[in-house]
DNA sequence: CGTAAAAATGACTATTGAGTCAAGCACATT
DNA sequence: AATGTGCTTGACTCAATAGTCATTTTTACG
């Protein structure tokens, strides 16, 4: 059994509920059933645990999405909703930490707590300029931060209403749901009806030069991984074939808990064909632990 | 001096920049330059110094945007567009308030902030339907949930922008901005191409019968006497006169300091004539201390 | 002034909770 | 069985800080 990951899920499921400074060590202890002391052997101290924490969910909420903005096969605007939906579906598989993040509080922002939230707010941003760009095109740039910024209040303020209230908010239409709001504010812009408020300049703190150095190097690595093998089929003739089966692996791997043989059947359906042996052997490395 | 406020807003300010947990009471004192022993023959524990702030910025932010609600003087469009502008306005003026309130992070959710929390929210809630219905009439009211969830969500982003960068975002834009938004979403919905996904069900935490007992008593006071008063002067034959009169008082009683001179002379303007004088007089036993 | 009431003080108490550590324990290897 | 390695324990230290209270200072007023 890991430990480590018992420590962190009782912890977060504490720190949802009654706050950072609320919980103590010794109640996250208790709640695993083991001691305080033993804490100690995992993280160094309180704030190492919640930065693990971060550490440990943070990419798993938001590498969902990321993944399906990589297959070219949908159509960008089904694309750009599908890709809120899977984000939704991680928040409500991870409401816990959703709550504890939201909360906010947490150790007296600490460097690498704060750069690591810059780091994400700017994930978030270029991924959304990404994707207005891809749909509307190099025009909406000037519109493009007072977009931003309401989608994200309007993703945000959904985000809370999944995780507190028990009503169950179906993630398909509210992906659909956010990118028709999108599209509608956008198309106003666009009209020239509308004049922006928002400008790079005081925008500046939330574009984040993507290419810092940070905590996400195994998530940076599999991100790269993605991306070339998802490129490698495009270039394939039978693109179709193996992007169903690479649309496979990704919902697998999306899963809490993939079924490890699907996903090495799966990676040997893909090595099979030459041409893409290498970068699924890269990937399947980044996805699955070394096969004994 | 009045120390209790003086004591107040150097809590504010200390806890907005630090957190609740982390702004010990010896802090606050040295800040205020008193003893820690005194701040308790003013306040009887941390977390009701804390409510007292809460109790003491929260109307004060609110009220604002009530009182330009009542003036029908202005056109529906335009009065909202105005509430907004100078809610924002209120931001502007109580940043650290504001911050604080932002971070969330308080005494261990007591039953009295989650109260007031609660009739705040509400509050909000029906003031934009209000404002919603009476823009765009009763066949809104399906939609109504989502666009107020919309609207807060935007609000209150733009709160959050507002307080943290130092980009001056001016009040009377973004309330502009805001109920355009609005007004756009609102015709989307009208002309029934989008479908609502949020209802009264899923929303019932939010809706808050407004009759509720409450920390707002003074408030509420007040309120009904702008409300009286008000409805007075329509009535009244020369009621463009009067309203101008009662606008600038309403303006002056928004400012940090209002002119107290100046607020006493309005008042009598107001009291001389004698159909008004009643509810006049009623208003400025609510704004102004006794005259001695 | 003088005196009493009110307000202010700061040393003190009591509690909480993060982090340490020496001793104990479980399990694998030889 | 003996030895070693690393995990586990919980009593302990130590710092922080909310809240108290006997004493001092200020104010108010006859």
């Amino acid at each position: 059994m890991d430990k480590r990951k018992a420590i962190l899920e009782a912890a977060v499921e504490l720190i949802a509920e009654k706050g950072y400074t609320h919980t103590s060590m010794q109640q996250i202890a208790d709640s695993v059933g083991v001691s305080k002391g033993s804490l100690y052997t995992f993280f160094p101290s309180k704030e190492d645990l919640i930065i693990s924490i971060y550490e440990h969910y943070q990419q798993l909420v938001f590498e969902r999405a990321f993944v399906v903005g990589l297959d070219g096969n949908l159509p960008p605007y089904e694309r750009f909703a599908k890709q809120f939906q899977v984000q939704f579906e991680g928040i409500l598989e991870y409401k816990s930490y959703m709550k504890m993040h939201m909360r906010g509080e947490s150790a007296q922002s600490s460097e690498k707590l704060e750069g690591m939230g810059h780091r994400m707010r700017g994930r978030l941003f270029s991924w959304l300029e990404r994707n207005l760009i891809g749909l509307y095109g190099e025009e909406i740039t000037p519109y493009k931060w007072d977009l931003m910024w309401m989608t994200q209040s309007i993703y945000t303020s959904y985000t809370g209403l999944m995780i507190t209230s028990e009503s169950d908010l179906a993630p398909d239409q509210l992906g659909k749901h956010l990118v028709r709001q999108i599209d509608i504010l956008a198309k106003d812009y666009l009209s020239g009806n509308s004049s922006p408020l928002l400008d790079d300049e005081m925008m500046r703190p939330f574009s984040v030069g993507m290419d810092r150095e940070g905590a996400f190097t195994s998530f940076a690595k599999r991100e790269n991984a993605w991306k070339s093998l998802y490129e490698s089929i495009h270039q394939h003739k039978q693109s179709n074939y193996y992007l169903e089966v690479t649309d496979r692996i990704s919902e697998e791997s999306r899963k809490s808990t993939p079924d490890e043989i699907v996903m090495r059947g799966l990676f040997h359906l893909l090595k099979s064909e030459e041409t893409l042996s290498e970068k699924a052997q890269l990937l399947e490395e980044q996805l699955l632990p070394p096969s004994n």
